[in-house]
DNA sequence: ATCAAGTAGTTGAAAATTCAAGTAACCTAG
DNA sequence: CTAGGTTACTTGAATTTTCAACTACTTGAT
């Protein structure tokens, strides 16, 4: 896998600097912007998720690939949000070793209320300062990103 | 600081969420990456910093500001690299409050090992699929991007 | 000189995350 | 209908990260 001596040129180097290094910025200025609602992004997510599920409810697999977390950790989250009082676990009558997470009238009123702060922040951190134009540019970049890393994904995994 | 009830057009959302759902698969495919070099992309950066500053040593506090990582968390991080072998604490004579994180010449091969694999790693997860005409336009967005986090940064900071 | 305030860095405990294992239920080939 | 493999999820321990002190030194004003 590893060519030798296949160092970056300036531009490369370039390119992939200033994005990590917006990116490590942007990402905890926007956790850092959710700590007035006691929440990280990653718990953010999954309670986006879960509100816009049927039901305010869904499988735990489910939950943990579309917010892209392990199932471990998912169900470490869930425990310390279900002692908030924001979930509940609910269990799959078709499949008994499945389960629910259910989303809670108050933890429904939980993200209602950090979500337009959030919306705000990501507008103000980020697409405030794109044009229309580096939009559509950043979408198709990362899309393709994401579909290259899912290809490779599949190539590599047994 | 919120606008409520402004929420993300179309346009913005997919930007927003192919920009983000790419960055955690990307960051995680370099992270597992590294895996068989027994670091992380944290530890990576901290080694390579080191390695390329003068005398391969640097002030804990430049060094944390550099790698954008907290200063415990450095402290912590470096004390696991120093019992591995990889850098040494030296302190500082001109200010006694300092030390210098040394990297040792066992840390220097550990890195100059990586290094290749996680170049190859960078380029074939991410810049591989970026025309140079992306390259560029990622640098202009994401540099922007970070001027205005800072900008923001010393606005709302006392 | 001295003292107050700030800086450099560490530390231990608490919280979060990963990792390896474990349980129970499901599926399928014979 | 059953053994063997897979899937869904949890758990506890280990590791990592954060958080809030804390020590020691420096700086600057008096």
């Amino acid at each position: 896998m590893a060519k030798q001596g296949n160092w970056l040129n300036p531009r490369e180097m370039k390119a992939w600097r200033s994005y990590i290094i917006a990116s490590r910025r942007l990402l905890d200025a926007l956790d850092s912007d959710l700590d007035q609602h006691d929440l990280s992004m990653a718990d953010y997510e999954v309670l986006a998720l879960l509100s816009d599920a049927p039901e305010r409810k869904m499988r735990m697999s489910e939950l943990a690939e579309l917010a892209m977390v392990s199932k471990s950790r998912l169900s470490h989250r869930i425990k310390v949000m279900e002692g908030v009082g924001w979930v509940k676990r609910e269990d799959c009558p078709l499949d008994k070793r499945g389960y629910f997470a259910v989303m809670t009238d108050k933890g429904f009123k939980a993200i209602a209320k950090a979500a337009p702060d959030h919306v705000e922040s990501v507008r103000s951190r980020l697409l405030d300062h794109l044009s229309v134009k580096d939009q559509e540019e950043i979408s198709r970049i990362f899309d393709r990103v994401t579909n290259k890393l899912r290809g490779q994904y599949l190539a590599e995994d047994k």
